[in-house]
DNA sequence: GCGCCCGCTGCAAGCGCTTGCACTAACGTG
DNA sequence: CACGTTAGTGCAAGCGCTTGCAGCGGGCGC
């Protein structure tokens, strides 16, 4: 593979002037920059991360870093981020910290410390003091996407209007027993995504006056959705709207109530929260929070940063929507 | 930050013996390696990656070339190849190549180009010779999955028998009038993932004596199924039997079905192929491909030729496995 | 008891770039 | 016309590691 002294003799320049004519940095004339790329394009020369990034400092490259993978609001936020960086020249690596707690430790005690990024985003990471401190001393910038973090830059919905609006939006159709599948107090504390859609959630219910605001704990897979709003759908006494804190444990609400013989939305409705692609195949009302812009916002407040931009500190508020595709409706 | 030499000072060696000690090559007596790998720790040492790269030609990293980042096969695999990765003290870096021409170069020409990588992982994807001739020039493993590729070693189910397993399934039920939702000729040139599941399709129904083996084309979503079921469905002599080759255009054509109407499998039979998680659901028989597991063997195939091992050569072959979940029955 | 071998360690030369500094030549100014 | 500028270029010193080679003891064989 050719270097950088092979096309330095192709061009009959030295490496400084080749350096400089490919970066753009420092004054080359025209004449030589172009004898230069030529020489470069003919040869196929692709300056050399590793050389380049040790003499710079600079990686050309940002790390991502994720709870799953697998999962639509993730893959989906990814795509986004990468669409973004892709566009300018940057390259993505992945990092997906799994539950396993030593794991957990290696990704950022070693991984992320080994200087191969400029910038980190981190997707919906419940971070602990240990973890935040870890992340802000590679001294690169960082927005942690839905991730409210006193300790980093955030960009995030603000869950707590979130959770608001869908309880509003069944409690303005006349409903009253409303139940939410979500994280209980023992599994998401307050202050995460989970929590705030909570508080959104029981703090509307008591402003007009219901004193009962039932959380049912569930995963957020269409499994948990399903086995949660089973639960919650066959006694007497059930609820005659869901609000789940996720589309796809919306989603497994749905199928859960169809199982039970329960249409939806005439004998119990169903709101979501993300937008996720497969609601519009349920008709799932959901407050849509557009995961794939979320993602090319974080990346392109990365790279402004990176530009030399200060950094937005706390927290950047991201569009949310309520989108009625029928699975609400007022009470029988 | 610190460096290798702040180690070596606090251990009161050289950064040779720090090198070797914490890399493990070379010989360092036990009581210099634990007062280094004390150092080390106490001092939060980790190797500089562009520094490391640069001296000994090893990255530490595999990429992952993938089309799509948000559909289901791609991010279950890709999750797949982060688990086994992770667990070998590996980066991963990601490359999506978009449909866009000029960007699709680019990936191909610049970034896989910047020695950033020891390794390469592509995930269903058409390559041109050109593309393939790139990649093999980057002089590292490369391991293609799901994409037959005469010109890399590849890992992949065998379609031809995946199209013919589910379309001998829906003819031993005794169904005739079978259509296959994927690839027609204009989309999906022989050779290819869709192109070979269509010729399983279409050899199994010759070789019953059926003659006519209508393709229904479509683009492997939900959305696209869900069109080209109702196409099918909706007129007198619609077919009693699906088989779409994707399980998200399975999902697609069973809602499509119950839109018009139809039950599933009274009316009409569905199978698909892929062991896509919303399966279950929908209770959709398919070809399970484990892509979960076909992620993990490929980043364990990459490594095991980093270990030096000699690449497998041509086809290596997957397992595939026939999942009954109800969606298929006799016709009437 | 002497020499040899081997295990351990350090020295220093890179790995392939970038960039501060020095230099040259051409261009304006007064 | 002499001088200060400035644009364009090259030299060479790193960036932070790895590793071939050499040196240095201590143990062992004869």
């Amino acid at each position: 593979m050719a270097g950088i002294d092979d096309v330095a003799r192709a061009a009959g320049v030295s490496t400084a002037t080749v350096s400089r004519a490919l970066s753009g940095r420092g004054p080359v004339s025209t004449a030589t920059r172009d004898r230069v790329l030529a020489a470069a394009d003919r040869l196929g020369y692709v300056v050399s991360a590793a050389a380049s990034s040790l003499a710079t400092g600079r990686t050309r490259a940002v790390g991502v870093v994720v709870p799953f993978l697998d999962r639509w609001f993730f893959s989906t936020v990814l795509a986004g981020i990468s669409d973004e960086l892709v566009r300018r020249g940057f390259d993505i690596t992945l990092y997906s910290v799994s539950s396993d707690p030593d794991e957990r430790r290696r990704v950022f005690d070693d991984h992320l410390r080994r200087r191969r990024i400029d910038g980190v985003i981190t997707i919906a990471l419940e971070l602990d003091a240990e973890e935040s401190t870890s992340l802000r001393g590679l001294g690169v910038p960082i927005v942690a996407i839905a991730g409210p973090n006193p300790l980093l830059t955030t960009l995030t919905v603000d869950d707590l209007a979130v959770g608001r609006l869908a309880t509003t939006h069944l409690l303005q159709l006349g409903h009253r027993r409303i139940a939410h599948i979500g994280a209980d107090a023992a599994t998401g504390a307050a202050s995460t995504v989970p929590g705030l859609r909570r508080r959104g959630f029981v703090d509307s219910l008591a402003e007009v006056g219901v004193a009962e605001a039932h959380v049912e704990p569930a995963d957020f897979t269409i499994e948990g959705g399903s086995l949660a709003a089973t639960r919650l759908l066959r006694d007497g006494e059930a609820p005659t709207a869901l609000f789940a804190a996720s589309d796809e444990m919306a989603i497994g609400a749905i199928l859960a109530a169809r199982e039970l013989g329960l249409r939806v939305p005439e004998d119990v409705s169903v709101i979501g929260v993300d937008g996720h692609e497969l609601g519009r195949w349920f008709g799932l009302t959901t407050v849509d929070q557009f995961a794939r812009g979320q993602g090319e916002r974080a990346a392109a407040a990365v790279l402004s940063e990176l530009d030399g931009a200060e950094p937005a500190l706390g927290r950047g508020t991201l569009p949310f929507e309520l989108v009625d595709r029928g699975s609400t409706a007022p009470p029988r």
